[in-house]
DNA sequence: TAAAATACATAGAATTACAAAGTATATAGA
DNA sequence: TCTATATACTTTGTAATTCTATGTATTTTA
């Protein structure tokens, strides 16, 4: 399992990104976390939904409740431009930590 | 600079990984983080410390005084071989991640 | 008809981060 | 000589956040 701290760090932008490939909702958000990650990272319902509230109150996302004939109402969630904006810093921000952190994985230990 | 929750995730594979090159103290590792990340990161003393106090609780890194002849005494850290295997657990884990931004950011986006 | 899955919501306890304040010495500059 | 800045470590308290637990309700599967 992911560590909590990483957990934390990767919540805005895989959710952005996955609301980039398509609008979603929560219960199916939760399941695609799960599966992107292959088991390794699993969000609750009380963890996911605060956070996409959060990110609407930001203004990331947007959401329309959708009446299904078949099924139960789900609240679709739609990117914004602010949220893609977001996701670009976000993104930036990833490869400047990893560029950091390769820096020191990448040269050999114990040269003092 | 780099974000609130970014910076929390990295700071125990940074701190490991500047130990894992050769002992350090408080203030130097702050000025090499400062330095690694082109200023785009910066630790204040508040936020380090305690955080080396958890390490070393943690058993990761144990601390020793050394007091130079020139200058104050300083408390020098050393990474423990439980340090250097909770790295590579930190390293394994960012990877993941990583493959999980990536496969997300990879694909072309509104493909609904 | 019972259990499991789908679907969303929120209060509040528990944790945590970190700014701020404190101690002390050395050095550079005015 | 005096002051400001840099070096070096520590801790308290609170502000903010996290997420467990709990609640509601419908649908599907066994």
């Amino acid at each position: 399992m992911i560590s909590k701290n990483l957990t934390a760090a990767s919540t805005k932008p895989i959710i952005l990104g996955i609301l980039q490939q398509g609008n979603s909702y929560g219960y199916l958000i939760i399941k695609k976390i799960k599966e992107l990650s292959g088991g390794k990272m699993k969000y609750s319902d009380g963890m996911l939904y605060p956070v996409l509230h959060k990110l609407e109150k930001d203004g990331m996302i947007v959401s329309n409740w959708v009446m299904a004939n078949e099924t139960r109402p789900r609240k679709y969630y739609e990117i914004t431009d602010l949220g893609k904006e977001a996701l670009l810093i976000e993104k930036e921000q990833w490869s400047q930590i990893n560029s950091v952190l390769n820096e020191l994985w990448g040269m050999s230990p114990n040269k003092n």
